[in-house]
RNA sequence: CGGGGCGUGGCGCAGCCUGGCAGCGCGCCUGCUUUGGGAGCAGGAGGUCCCGGGUUCAAAUCCCGGCGCCCCGACCA
């Protein structure tokens, strides 16, 4: 703020003249402030206010450290890009810090979602990452294994919180009596830690990380659902602001067992998860549930008919070998309940023939949730004991109970492919019900054309998690003894929802989203700058002074302006606007001076445009380009 | 936990197989020139070749052990 008013006193007395002053008074010599791209050229030699303010910054300054190349090893767009702009550096697997400019677009991101949160009436505090072990335990999640564990020096247990709801449940245990009290709202922003078994793709997967997260607190179900309301309604409009491609998805509820969970994904190629969409329907591919495309099936037979298929263990060589569709065929997958190494016994007790059809995949959270928790695949030993010759499995005759997918039933009456249980032969004809007794369930994982549950084709699309939203009912409330006393003074649990929002996903999302072949792009909402105003010429040219006085009048204009007044060439200047990616840029050059127009960069499509520089009032161009800053995505 | 790969100057890499002066490009520093798309010339700085042990006259290179990092899969409240 202080800049920007010296900038005002400074243009009302010496217009047109900047380039020999400055807007603070501070030498950069004295100040020792210093940056990788401080040349020794910066007229008058001072900084700007605007370094410490965030209202402007002279790139020769600024720690800004741009790399021609991305690191080796990174794969993601976001990663190499980020690191490539200085943004975020590494400090170990899954460990980063974020430089100036990155933290900026962090920042904002913050920003947007603090503001949002606030305006649901939610309540910002702060809670410990280093916590006392003993409230885990009570809720259980002592046992994750992403829990960073540790003794202090009298050997006392503690944790990193990974999330904090235990800790905010005891606060509001202690401290909430009354039905009064209820309903609540509280946020936190906050450094998370998770012992990750891979961390990957720069700061999307990390083992330390900062999130929001908040919590409600009501009096019943229909309280929670309203909280939950209300952050669908506060979660639309931060990732609306931020300028994503975003959806909110059906979610799985995981292990915790709660009561609904919606999650936001950013689709992007680096995305970790996938989501099925459709117009009017979105949802994890976890959980989402479709029709599937039809197969045609051979005919049906009087009762199943063995046939040699010898060596062919595979879908598409039985297929072939048969000429049949691969849907035509029963996949056997079996499965326990059983832990590695375990007795043969419990093995064969917790052991399941799940089939689904030849062309389809067998969905693991699906089936998590059927079985009610751990399986894992037999092992081909397993396989041989308890079920028949790997290859060859089938339902017909299996001594393991068979769940059968919803989509092989759907697919109408048919003679199914299966294997007989018997080396090199499969059998032909197979109908479920008549040739074998099975539960049905939905097990597999939709795929790609499939028909959504409101009649529409479906895609499948990676996406990255950028928030979720979860209905947790009385999963940490009952065991921390989070209670209230209602109107007729009856002791009752509250009913809680978590919520979470990952900032840098969030950036490294908008990253990946809109990159092109020179970098970044960001959106307007997140960009670190406004705008980059690239200086031409040689230091003490025309040019350079046309740039000071536009650095001053854009900054006035209201437009955070990163001021590139390095002392290097034209296209090194270009090339790390473009990486950095701020939505406009600026060229202060002989041209201009020339032509009377000031040449704009759209960030966004690279597109070209001029503002003219000559008219009545000195500050008309730095308006003008504010004005087109404005209306940019 | 299974599979694969990599650690050499700030970044990207060669050298390793077949032991013998530690190199290349970019970046960095100084000077001069240049200044609208990653400039030119000249000079210069910068290395625990991941760590420890072993073999050898001699180890970046061979052997043993460890650590770190990346990718694929599994896993992911």
């Amino acid at each position: 703020m202080l800049g920007l008013e010296d900038h005002r006193r400074h243009e009302d007395d010496v217009p047109g003249s900047v380039a020999n002053d400055v807007i603070g008074d501070v030498d950069v010599a004295a100040t020792g402030i210093s940056g990788v791209h401080r040349r020794h050229g910066v007229p008058g030699g001072r900084y700007c206010a605007g370094i410490l303010f965030g209202g402007v910054t002279r790139l020769s300054g600024y720690f800004l450290p741009t790399e021609r190349e991305p690191p080796a090893d990174a794969e993601a767009i976001s990663h190499r890009l980020m690191v490539r702009a200085g943004l975020v550096r590494q400090v170990g697997a899954g460990l980063w810090s974020w430089l100036p400019a990155g933290w900026r677009v962090h920042q904002r991101a913050v920003g947007i979602i603090r503001e949002e949160l606030d305006a649901i009436g939610s309540q910002e505090l702060l809670m410990p990452v280093l916590q006392p072990a003993e409230p885990w335990k009570r809720s259980g999640r002592i046992a994750i294994e992403e829990l960073f564990r540790l003794e202090d020096r009298r050997g006392a247990e503690m944790v990193l919180a990974m999330t904090h709801e235990e800790i905010v449940t005891l606060h509001v245990a202690q401290s909430v009596r009354s039905y009064r009290d209820l309903p609540l709202l509280l946020y936190h922003i906050q450094t998370k830690e998770r012992d990750e078994l891979r961390p990957r793709a720069g700061v999307l997967r990390t083992r330390e990380f900062i999130m929001k997260d908040s919590y409600s607190f009501d009096r019943d179900a229909a309280g929670l659902a309203a909280s939950y309301e209300r952050h669908i309604t506060a979660y639309d409009r931060i990732f609306d602001r931020s300028g994503l491609r975003w959806y909110r998805v059906e979610a799985d509820v995981g292990m915790m067992g709660g009561l609904g969970a919606h999650e936001y994904m950013a689709p992007c190629p680096a995305g970790e998860n996938e989501v099925a969409l459709a117009p009017g329907y979105a949802a994890n591919v976890e959980v989402a549930s479709a029709r599937a495309q039809p197969v045609a099936l051979p005919p049906p037979q009087d009762a199943p008919q063995e046939v040699a298929t010898p060596g062919l263990t595979t879908v598409e060589q039985v297929a072939g070998a048969l000429a049949v569709p691969a849907g035509a065929l029963l996949k056997a997958y079996p499965v326990t309940s059983a832990e590695h190494g375990a007795p043969l016994r419990s093995v064969r007790a917790g052991a399941r023939l799940v089939i689904v059809r030849g062309d389809h995949r067998v969905n693991e959270m699906k089936l998590t949730n059927a079985l009610r928790g751990y399986h894992r695949p037999l092992r081909a030993e397993e396989v041989a004991e308890l079920a028949g010759p790997p290859g060859y499995i089938g339902p017909v005759g299996s001594s393991l109970p068979v769940l059968l997918d919803r989509a092989v039933g759907e697919a109408g009456p048919g003679g199914w492919v299966c294997g007989a249980n018997r080396p090199d032969r499969h059998l032909r004809g197979v109908e479920p019900g008549r040739d074998f007794a099975f539960g049905e369930l939905d097990l597999r994982r939709v795929e790609p054309g499939d028909v959504s549950p409101n009649g529409q084709p479906l895609t499948i699309e990676p996406a990255i998690e950028v928030g979720n939203i979860f209905k947790l009912g009385k999963r940490y409330s009952e065991p921390l003894g989070a209670t209230y006393l209602d109107e007729q003074g009856r002791e009752q649990t509250i009913w809680m929802g978590s919520y979470g929002i990952g900032p840098a996903r969030i950036v490294a999302a908008a990253v990946e989203q809109f990159a092109d072949e020179q970098g970044i792009s960001w959106p307007r909402a997140l960009a670190p700058w406004d705008c980059e105003l690239v200086a031409l010429g040689r230091p003490g040219a025309p040019e350079r002074e046309l740039a000071e006085r536009l650095y001053a009048q854009l900054a006035e204009a209201g437009l955070r302006v990163l001021y590139d007044d390095r002392e290097s060439g034209a296209g090194e200047k270009f090339a790390d606007a473009e990486l950095l990616g701020c939505p406009l840029r600026v060229v202060a050059g002989r041209r201009a001076l020339e032509a009377g127009e000031l040449e704009l960069q759209l960030r966004r499509g690279r597109e070209a445009r001029t503002v003219p520089l000559v008219s009545e009032k000195p500050a008309d161009a730095a308006r003008a380009v504010a004005e087109l800053w404005s209306t940019l995505p």
